[in-house]
DNA sequence: AATTATATGATTGACTCCAATCATATAATG
DNA sequence: CATTATATGATTGGAGTCAATCATATAATT
C-alpha cells in the first residue's frame, strides 16, 4: 500500500543517519529498525545511495565518508573514473618531502588514497581539514599527518570556521591541493561561504596551488568565489581544453594538467 | 602447504592495513589482493579480528576505528557489554547544554554513540580529539561539534601533540570525559607520554572530570600517570567496589559511578 | 470523485557467503 | 633426520542476499 511521500522521505533520512551512526548496517537490521520488508529496505538503500553519503555492500550498507570506499569503482572493471586519474596527477605533483595541504571532498579523498600508494615518501608532512583524508592517510608510511581543528561541518565531513582558519596561521605549505564545486571563466567557486573563506585562507599560506576538479564542475557557477585563474593557480582536471575554452577558461600549459 | 610463520604474520599485518586504508574490504577482494583462497582469507580475517582493530561483516571486514560498529555486540543477544553501560552513565552525566570534552578510545567512542541517542539536547557543544567520536557525532542533532587539531596518532586514531594541547587553550569545559589504559591505587595512567600530556592539559580546562574505564583496566599500571584520585576526578566503571578496594582504590560515593 | 501513479510486500530463482571437513605439503621441533 | 604441528586450498551443504516480477492498497492528481 502506498504511503505518504513525507513519511518515505523521513524514513530514508533516518536510514541515512542510522547508517552514519553505526558505520555499517546489515539489511536484516534495517528491516527490524525501520519495520519494513527486505524489498523496501533495499529500495530505500538504493535511494539513499543515489543521493550519495552511503555505499552499498553485500549484505548491508556503509557510511561513505568514514569508509574511503573507493576500490569499488576501480575494481568493477570499468575505466578508472575521472577522480582517480586526477588524483594520480595530483600525487605526481607532490614533493617527496615538504608540507602540503589536502582539502576536503571526494576528489581529494581519492588523492589521499593514491598518496598511500607512493612508496618513496620520506618526510612529507600532510595537513588536512578532512576527516576522510585523515582516516585514509593515518595508515600511510612516511607521512606525518596533521589535522587542523575547527568546527565540524556535517555536510563536508570537514573542519571549518574561524578556529580552523586560525589554526592555519602557523603553517606554510609547499603546495595546496583544493577542490571546488564549480569552475567558469571567473574562476573557482563553492556553494558555502565558510568553505570558500577557509580555502582562501589556505591559499594565503601556500606557495603553489592545485585545484582538482572533474569535468562535471565545468561551467557551473556557485555563489562564493574562491580564486581566479591568475597564478599560482594550477588546474588539474579531466575536462578537454576545448571544453574548457568553450566555458571561457583559457590557461597556459603551465597552469593546466590533463588527467 | 604450510608457510613460514613470519610470512603469515606479515600477510595479516598487510591485511589489517589494507582494511584500514579502504575502510571496508570484501572477502573476494582480499583473496585477489593477498592472492590466497577464500578459506585463508576468512582465517586471516578471524585472526586479525581477534587482535582487534577490525570488525567482520557479512561479506567482508570493516576498519574498526572509523566504524563505530557497536550494534553488533548489542544485537547479538548477549548482555550489553560493559563499555556500553559505562557510556550510558557518562551520557546521563552530561549537561543538556554547555561544553564538554570527549577523549579518544573505544569506551568514549561508545559514549559518543550513546550521546546521539539523547534527543533532548539543545545547545551542547562537544569538543573532541578523536576522529571516531567526531565521525559518530557528526550526524547528531542538537550538537555543535568541534575537533581540536593536532598531529594524527595512528594508534589511537586521535589528534595529539603540542598543537593539540595549544588548541585547547581557549576552551573551557563544563565536563571532560576521558579514558585511560590502567588504574591502580596511584590513579589513572596511560602508556604513551603524548596521550598523558594531552589529557592532563584537558584536565586543566575542565570543571568536572569523568574517567571512563572498564574493569579490564583495573590494577594495570602503565608508565605515564595522568591523574590521581583527588577531586575533581570521578570514576565511571563496571568494576565492583570490592575489586576496586582490592586494588587500593578507595573512592567516596560522590566520586564513583557504577555502570 | 475518478483516475493515475507509486510505495509496499510477497515470491522466486540465481547468486554469494560461510562454517565445517578433509587431504596435503611443508614448517617447526626434537 | 624423523616426527609433529599447522597453514593451505578444495569441497560441500546450508543459509543469506539479491534483482526482477507481480498484485494490491493507497496517495497524488485531475
Amino acid at each position: 500500500m502506498r504511503v505518504p511521500q513525507h513519511l518515505v522521505d523521513r524514513r530514508r533520512e533516518e536510514l541515512r543517519s542510522l547508517i552514519r551512526r553505526d558505520g555499517f548496517l546489515p539489511v536484516a537490521e534495517i528491516c527490524r529498525r525501520l519495520d519494513v520488508s527486505e524489498a523496501t529496505a533495499r529500495r530505500d538503500l538504493a535511494a539513499v545511495e543515489a543521493n550519495g553519503h552511503i555505499t552499498r555492500t553485500y549484505g548491508g550498507a556503509l557510511a561513505d565518508y568514514n569508509s574511503a570506499f573507493a576500490s569499488h569503482d576501480e575494481r568493477s572493471g570499468r575505466a578508472r573514473p575521472a577522480k582517480a586519474r586526477i588524483a594520480e596527477q595530483a600525487v605526481a605533483r607532490m614533493p617527496r618531502t615538504g608540507t602540503i595541504f589536502l582539502d576536503a571532498g571526494t576528489t581529494l579523498q581519492a588523492t589521499a588514497r593514491a598518496l598511500t600508494q607512493r612508496g618513496d615518501l620520506t618526510g612529507l608532512v600532510v595537513v588536512t581539514n578532512s576527516l576522510a583524508a585523515a582516516s585514509v592517510l593515518g595508515a600511510a608510511k612516511g607521512v606525518e599527518l596533521h589535522v587542523v581543528g575547527g568546527e565540524f561541518l556535517n555536510r563536508q565531513a570537514a573542519l571549518m570556521g574561524p578556529r580552523a582558519i586560525k589554526a592555519l596561521g602557523k603553517w606554510s605549505f609547499t603546495a595546496a591541493f583544493l577542490g571546488g564545486e564549480g569552475m567558469d571563466a571567473a574562476g573557482i567557486s563553492n556553494s558555502h561561504a565558510s568553505v570558500a573563506a577557509f580555502q582562501q585562507s589556505v591559499l594565503r599560506h601556500a606557495q603553489r596551488v592545485f585545484f582538482c576538479l572533474d569535468a562535471s564542475k565545468l561551467g557551473r557557477a556557485t555563489p562564493h568565489r574562491v580564486a581566479g585563474w591568475a597564478r599560482p593557480t594550477v588546474l588539474i582536471t579531466d575536462a578537454t581544453p576545448a571544453r574548457l575554452a568553450a566555458s571561457g577558461i583559457k590557461l597556459p600549459p603551465s597552469q593546466l594538467l590533463r588527467a
